[in-house]
DNA sequence: GTCTATAATGGGATAGAC
DNA sequence: GTCTATCCCATTATAGAC
């Protein structure tokens, strides 16, 4: 495959550093690969080989396995919370019925991510099947410690203006509606083929413009179904 | 405990095979480990450690470390679908309200699980949380295969007994709303933790019993946020 | 600073002892 | 039929070439 290599005039240092790329392939291909099989289901081998990279390379630019776990984590993780950060901060900004604003905040939470799955590029995609792994893998696994920090406390503004919004509630039980929609979210962005394979292909779970919808009125029902008051 | 075998007049081939019980260790073990780190996460050597046995053993006994994953799952399945599928037709017998009858299917879905997990001793927790890790994984991983076969058509059932409940829902409706139901399920049977951090500890997603019927109430309201008629 | 060659360990599986 | 000693390869990590 490398064949004639024959003649070698003199190329000086002509593309030293032909490698300012590398770091990001590697990020790529890890961040695609491990968003399929998780941490312990991918080696350093199987990286290297989509990225088309030496094997130690990854160790180069990254030092050990977890911590390019880490650094595929922490490339997007910025935009990611701001992001939806800011749709939270447009939702409240909804005028009309206690119903309406509702749905509001909880499609804030949704649609962001969303949007990038869809629209993205790959990049993004794999980014987000990766969130859903990490929020499911069991217990505090040392690997998913990034994901906590960068997430939980932005969760707790939007608990916070569902709670504002339901005053008449319990306070528990707001967590629990909020908590019952993550896991939903984080099962459905893991794209297990579920819904695909029970539905016979009539529905496909990763039609997720035709879900949000969805998910926003049976989140907001299930409010209701927990006690929020009426409009 | 079954000491005192000492006096044996004529054993001729008495304790040939001692090991009746090394593959149930190792079935116990595996399904511990498996259950918290997944397939690829746990080897077969932490395995016959935890199991106290020699590592080949596993495979002597089972053949290779897919079919061992195989075999934990299906020391349990039939029990498990057979009582979800009894749970049903019992739901089904309930009179009342549509609403009470919609609850009574929801139920009957997630309490024989939460039973299990919580009286059924540690092999049947473990057991559990396994199920869900194999429903999280994406796509079709070979070693996924056996859940699918024993539960997709258990399923079914539960969806036609929602879809006559509901005739004047959207089919894809009824879909949307148990395939949501199952991924709040799976997630949290998964038992990520995630509700303990942010809640900041008061509430706790292994509360399970606590939780069983705000879920109920909480997807009873998401089919009436989908369009479910009333009672 | 970037990459290649190589080490040291842990992985699943097997041939043969009892 | 049950278990032990061993194999070969994949895995992560490092030491050193450019």
């Amino acid at each position: 495959m490398t064949g004639a290599e024959a003649s070698l005039p003199a190329p000086p240092r002509i593309d030293r550093r032909r490698a300012p790329e590398t770091a990001a392939k590697i990020l790529d291909a890890a961040e695609s690969l491990f968003s399929l099989r998780g941490f312990y289901g991918v080696s350093l081998r199987d990286i290297a080989g989509a990225a088309k990279v030496q094997v130690a390379l990854t160790h180069y630019h990254f030092g050990s396995k977890e911590a390019l776990f880490r650094a595929v984590v922490d490339r997007r993780a910025d935009e990611h919370v701001r992001c939806l950060a800011e749709a939270l901060d447009q939702a409240l900004t909804v005028q009309g019925s206690r119903t309406e604003r509702r749905k509001a905040i909880i499609r804030a939470f949704i649609l962001p991510i969303v949007e990038r799955t869809m629209r993205g590029g790959p990049g993004w995609k794999h980014y987000i099947r990766l969130m859903a792994q990490i929020a499911n893998a069991p217990q505090q696994e040392d690997y998913t410690v990034p994901f906590g920090q960068h997430f939980d406390d932005l969760v707790q503004s939007y608990i916070a203006a569902l709670k504002d919004l339901h005053p008449d509630m319990e306070e528990g039980k707001v967590y629990w509606c909020f908590f019952f929609y993550q896991a939903m979210i984080t099962h459905i962005l893991a794209e297990s083929g579920m819904l695909d394979r029970q539905s016979g292909g009539r529905f496909h779970s990763s039609d997720l413009d035709a879900m949000v919808e969805q998910m926003v009125d049976f989140v907001s029902g299930g409010f209701l179904g927990l006690g929020a008051g009426p409009d």
